[in-house]
DNA sequence: ATAATTTGGAACCAATTGGTACAAAACAAC
DNA sequence: GTTGTTTTGTACCAATTGGTTCCAAATTAT
């Protein structure tokens, strides 16, 4: 008994994780924002409350997307090591998409709104700490069962997610990313 | 034949650098600005311009002070080995401060403003290539004048130096951060 | 039809944005 | 003290900010 929508939320979502994850929160205007959203004012603020709360949409639709895209790459199979995949991952994720810079829309949360959002700090971290998890998985695979006395693949995965986030943060310079195998070498093992 | 400045410009530049590096470029408005440099609109648009040239002075004093002051103690001496300083490093630049959350002014920088300011885009690449180059400086120091058939202290120096900015990051959301001597363990050897 | 409900869009809002204009004050040289 | 120069604080600016309100048009179920 009502006129129905006439957008998809999932595009607007996704309009709006675009934007977002290209010019940050804070440089994002309203109207550019609804222009990528593809909906006017009204509908705007019926559907989605309040800028913080698109973007707080955006960031779960980037978690559901791309994060968890990353971690199933992570968890595999279809590469045949975890070392493997873990360099796929870095591939995919930092190689150079010359001239795009916009990095990762949860290094980019982390670095803007973590201050200051303590909702948007908490997803980035538990983001992180999922991530790090799945390195961690993949590490183990590739080490079979033995357990040292020492075990230092928790270690591992932690650098080994410090590492990819650092980079996101480089890339919006422009800077080339480096060979990666090469520099994780220490970190999941040489070729 | 003038009239002399009655503030100090270091210490205004000081003060745009403290409020840059807590609020961001574009969170920081002018009155704040103006309130943390200590200076009325008039002078500050007559000294320094604009805002952006602020901000980028900001950036220049953080490079001179705080960067600067990293790679000299990369540089040494003052610790036994190159690991230790690196450690020391690590220890200095992202131990809790709790509550803080400043992060980096670099890395802030170059989230923030590296896709859409090329001229803090480079700066910010700058810092990060001399950061690792005294990475790497205090890696070779530790392992004598041997070099290997594949030498790869160079990478190692990029994945610690990724290791750094990634901290940086992934401090703002208020995380803890691991122990670095076991999680670089593999990057710099082990205690 | 009619009632209910949502749509897109424009009009409007107070507050804030970065930036400019300018006159008065403060100083140095003479 | 006069002149010349620069700093300083304030008043002012147009433009933009995120957000609200209102309404005719559209679409559904009854």
């Amino acid at each position: 008994m009502a006129r129905p929508r006439e957008f998809d939320v999932e595009e607007a979502v996704e309009g709006a994780m675009q934007i977002f994850w290209r010019n940050g929160y804070g440089a994002t205007n309203l109207p550019d924002l609804l222009e990528a959203m593809g909906l006017s004012r009204g509908s705007f603020y019926k559907a989605f409350g309040d800028k913080r709360n698109a973007y707080l949409q955006a960031l779960q639709r980037y978690d559901d997307t791309h994060i968890s895209g990353a971690i199933a790459l992570l968890e595999g199979p279809g590469e045949p090591s975890g070392r493997a995949r873990i360099l796929k991952l870095f591939d995919k994720a930092l190689t150079s998409q010359a001239g795009e810079l916009r990095g990762c829309l949860v290094c980019n949360a982390m670095v803007e709104l973590g201050p200051s959002d303590s909702e948007v700090a908490q997803m980035a971290a538990s983001i992180c700490k999922r991530m790090q998890d799945a390195f961690e998985l993949a590490l183990r695979e590739d080490q079979g069962g033995e357990v040292g006395a020492s075990d230092m693949t928790a270690w591992r995965a932690a650098a080994i997610t410090n590492v990819y986030f650092g980079a996101q943060a480089i890339r919006k310079t422009g800077q080339a990313m480096p060979a990666w195998p090469t520099v994780l070498a220490d970190l999941i093992g040489p070729a």
